[in-house]
DNA sequence: TACCAGGTCCTCG
DNA sequence: CGAGGACATGGT
């Protein structure tokens, strides 16, 4: 694992230089990434902020990394009570913290724990694989697929829809929105090798734009 | 004090 | 199917 990982994205927001949750960068370069997997972590992170602000799931993280648990495994041996209340910053976090069991138990017995043989089947298996685990809906799959997985989805959420309305084209469901974008996107990406990154930063600029819409 | 926040599942008609 | 409700904390 390189340590471009520390600069992650997490559904469209980038890690601060140096810095992840708290945590100096020069203290995981000196000490390594202990019972961390970055890429899990962005799965966790895709599940946490269902319906919520990322200011209440950074600290969530932060303590599951504190309680050394950001990896399928590890985070499958705690302790659901234990679980449930590292959690609780993001609100609904018993169904939170049973929807990250589920889905470390499915990695684990799919994939030994790792995900990046996730990574390694074909996009449309992957997605309809993460949408059969309780508590993975459309959104939260494809943001897995493109931000933990870089496979080339788009990712549709509450800003994508509000921001379409916006501009008078509305459609009813999911993924009429995700192919719209797509099929838009992909007639501008000269090559394909680099809609992956396309989508990430194109869903970047949704949620910011998302974000500084509302303080108006 | 009320209202909202980057969804998903379940139930009922 | 599709509308309606439950889930829950923290910020403004």
């Amino acid at each position: 694992m390189t340590h471009d990982s520390c600069n992650a994205t997490h559904r469209g927001l980038r890690i601060e230089n140096g810095l992840t949750y708290g945590i100096p960068y020069s203290h995981l370069k000196k000490h390594g990434m202990p019972f961390r997997d970055p890429h899990f972590e962005i799965a966790v992170g895709a599940i946490l902020t269902q319906n919520t602000a990322w200011r209440n799931v950074a600290p969530a993280i932060q303590n599951l990394y504190l309680a050394k648990a950001l990896t399928p495994t590890r985070l499958w041996q705690l302790h659901h009570r234990t679980l449930q209340s590292l959690v609780r910053p993001t609100g609904y976090y018993r169904q939170k913290a049973k929807k990250l069991r589920g889905f470390s138990r499915w990695l684990i017995d799919q994939y030994q724990g790792n995900i990046q043989k996730l990574k390694a089947i074909p996009l449309p298996a992957a997605r309809s694989q993460l949408l059969r685990v309780w508590g993975v809906g459309k959104e939260t799959a494809d943001s897995i697929l493109l931000y933990a997985l870089d496979k080339p989805i788009f990712v549709v959420d509450a800003y994508t829809r509000r921001f379409c309305s916006g501009q008078g084209v509305e459609f009813n469901e999911y993924d009429e929105y995700r192919l719209y974008f797509e099929n838009n996107l992909r007639r501008l990406a000269k090559q394909p090798e680099r809609l992956t990154r396309i989508y990430q930063e194109y869903h970047a600029l949704l949620v910011a734009w998302g974000k500084g819409s509302r303080s108006k």
